[in-house]
RNA sequence: UGGGGAAUCGUUCAAUUGGCAGGACAGCGGACUCUGACUCCGUCAAUCUAGGUUCAAAUCCUAGUUCCCCAACCA
């Protein structure tokens, strides 16, 4: 496959046969049925590419974003709220057709009352356990419920009470009446409703039975028109118990399929683990730049349009797998690279004076902003006798490959000059507290006419220009590649070192102006973007991603 | 254990449906370079196993192996 030109896969090869054989009028549309239980994470947003994504590229096309709001319990408007901006953010649109499952809640009903009615439906007394212990198991077949033969008559009586709020929670529930020794758990009996005295985030107190996924996912596909409603692996085992509703209730009958869900190494992506750590405050919350969430993601500095190639690369099966986190930092790079603006920055600051250059003088000097991109124009940075570079940029006594600074060597200050390392001040803890360099004024610009070669390039601010600044540096999250592995004790694998921040930054002046939702390279330290908590007197910036290096990986 | 799925380079997705196993990422080597970046070139490397059918098998058949999912009034 060529970079960004549309992977196929098996939904797609799926979806051109139905169009081949004239299947639901040619029509397709999907649907992004997300729970507002959490925020969307990467592994959704796999989901939102497919669905969505498939929406686009066929003509027609239509994918309905939908809350599947059916338990109150769990679920919150905040998390409504941060999943339609999430889903605006990866550039997919939905038009008017925005749904939730709660609004079909009377339809739902209507067909729990249509089951009853033709025999398929019954309550039962029985509680929580009593139901558990006679599922029987994955080698031994359930029992029937005592109240398994009630009368249509009786159960639409009970059922009607459970509607009005006679009962307790747990009291009583509606089950589908289908067959409990079926090899399938599934398919033994499923409960379709259950009582529950809780507000909901958008129907307020107007119910107190809520349906259960089973019975209202295949319904609201149905009801939608939806032609093809595509939903992870674990669903497969309730794919019959999806048949068996619609075609029991002789309604208009999508086809489920299932895929793998995506899983990243050194990441995990449970909703409920993601939400412990956001609870237990071991990150800052759901928008955490290390968090593989949507809103940390776009906080740490991603692109949609990355994440979009990312999942247009891992491409869409049933085998499930883990992808290596480099490929996501490749899109990410391969995007970044295009658009940044580049600037320079000094991380870890250490002093030199160009003993060669007047005092008090300073100068501006022209920089691209983009080599990638004319069109990005370019800049002025000011220039004086007093600079600094990166710590890492000097060597007292460097080996042959090093390519930086060390006495008696040259380098060029990128857009400016070549200097010379004439010498170095220690302090009593033996660290390089300043360099002492000269210029050659022949070099402004970076390039000299005699066709000397200087092999080192360094990124540098003029010290009394420079502004301070703070910068987050960001690692793995965890640092194991399967966090998960021991299950709930992820948290044993959190990485201590997944932040790093660096307070005394000293960064060029543009960067004064800079705003948020634009993407920098600082030159050879990797791109940032400035933070959300970044003030006007407290500027931050996060690191999105390296450049890759190396130089670095050599030395290690 | 009953049921449902899946097995192809280190990782991941492909293979015109029986016709030379290909791409991407990672790795390694090199070229280029005013970012040790980018770019470019090269290179390493796989059909779960055992039988069978066939001129020919990743693909079909038989037997086995391994891994994943299911026993919430969660989705």
């Amino acid at each position: 496959m060529t970079e960004n030109e549309q992977q196929s896969n098996f939904i797609r090869d799926i979806i051109n046969s139905d169009l081949e054989s004239g299947e639901n009028e040619s029509r397709v549309h999907t649907r992004f049925p997300p729970e507002p239980n959490g925020y969307l994470h990467i592994g959704h947003a796999k989901s939102i590419c497919l669905n969505f994504g498939i929406a686009e590229d066929y003509p027609n096309g239509k994918c309905n974003l939908r809350f599947d709001d059916t338990n109150p319990v769990k679920e919150e408007e905040e998390y409504v709220e941060s999943i339609i901006e999430d889903v605006k953010w990866m550039g997919f649109k939905w038009e008017d057709r925005l749904y939730f499952a709660s609004d079909y809640f009377q339809q739902l009903y209507e067909h729990a009352v249509q089951l009853i009615n033709i025999g398929k439906a019954y309550v039962d007394d029985q509680s929580a356990e009593e139901i558990r212990d006679t599922r029987g198991t994955l080698k031994d077949p359930g029992a029937d419920s005592p109240h398994r033969t009630r009368s249509v008559e009786e159960n639409l009586t009970l059922f009607n009470k459970m509607k009005a709020g006679e009962f307790g929670n747990g009291e009583k529930v509606l089950r589908a009446k289908i067959d409990m020794v079926h090899p399938n758990l599934n398919m033994r009996d499923p409960v379709i409703y259950r009582i529950l005295h809780a507000s909901h985030h958008r129907t307020g107190d107007d119910w107190c039975i809520y349906p259960m996924y089973d019975w209202a996912h295949g319904l609201e596909d149905s009801i939608e028109g939806i032609t093809h409603s595509i939903c992870t692996l674990e669903f497969e085992d309730h794919r019959p118990l999806y048949d068996w509703f619609l075609d029991q209730l002789g309604v208009y009958h999508p086809q489920q399929i299932e895929f793998a869900r995506l899983n990243l190494n050194y990441t995990i992506m449970s909703k409920r683990k993601l939400k412990l750590l956001v609870d237990d405050c071991h990150v800052k919350g759901w928008d955490d730049p290390r968090m593989p969430t949507i809103s940390g993601l776009r906080r740490r500095g991603y692109t949609p349009e990355s994440i979009r190639e990312f999942a247009n690369r891992i491409g869409v099966a049933k085998r499930d797998g883990v992808i290596d986190i480099a490929l996501l930092d490749h899109c990410l790079r391969e995007d970044l690279n295009k658009r940044a603006l580049r600037v320079m920055a000094v991380l870890d600051p250490v002093k030199v004076v160009i003993t060669n250059y007047p005092e008090g003088q300073a100068e501006e000097l022209d920089a691209d902003n983009n080599p990638e991109d004319e069109s990005a124009g370019k800049r002025k940075i000011p220039f004086s006798n007093e600079l600094y570079i990166e710590r890492s940029d000097f060597m007292e006594d460097p080996p042959k490959k090093f390519f930086r600074l060390g006495p008696g060597r040259e380098v060029r200050l990128k857009h400016a000059y070549y200097i010379t390392c004439t010498d170095f001040i220690k302090n009593e803890n033996g660290d390089v507290i300043e360099i002492h360099c000269t210029y050659d004024p022949a070099t402004k610009g970076g390039w000299s006419d005699d066709g000397r070669k200087v092999r080192g390039t360094l990124h540098w601010a003029s010290a009394k220009h420079a502004i301070g600044a703070e910068i987050q540096l960001y690692d793995n999250l965890f640092n194991v590649e399967n966090p998960e592995a021991g299950g709930d004790n992820f948290i044993d694998n959190l990485n201590p070192n997944s932040l790093t921040k660096s307070k005394n930054c000293k960064l060029e002046p543009s960067l004064t102006d800079a705003k948020q939702g634009i993407n920098y390279q600082f030159l050879r330290n990797g791109y940032f973007c400035l933070d959300s908590d970044s003030t006007q007197e407290n500027l931050v910036f996060n690191r999105t991603v390296g450049l890759r290096d190396s130089w670095g990986k050599k030395q290690k």
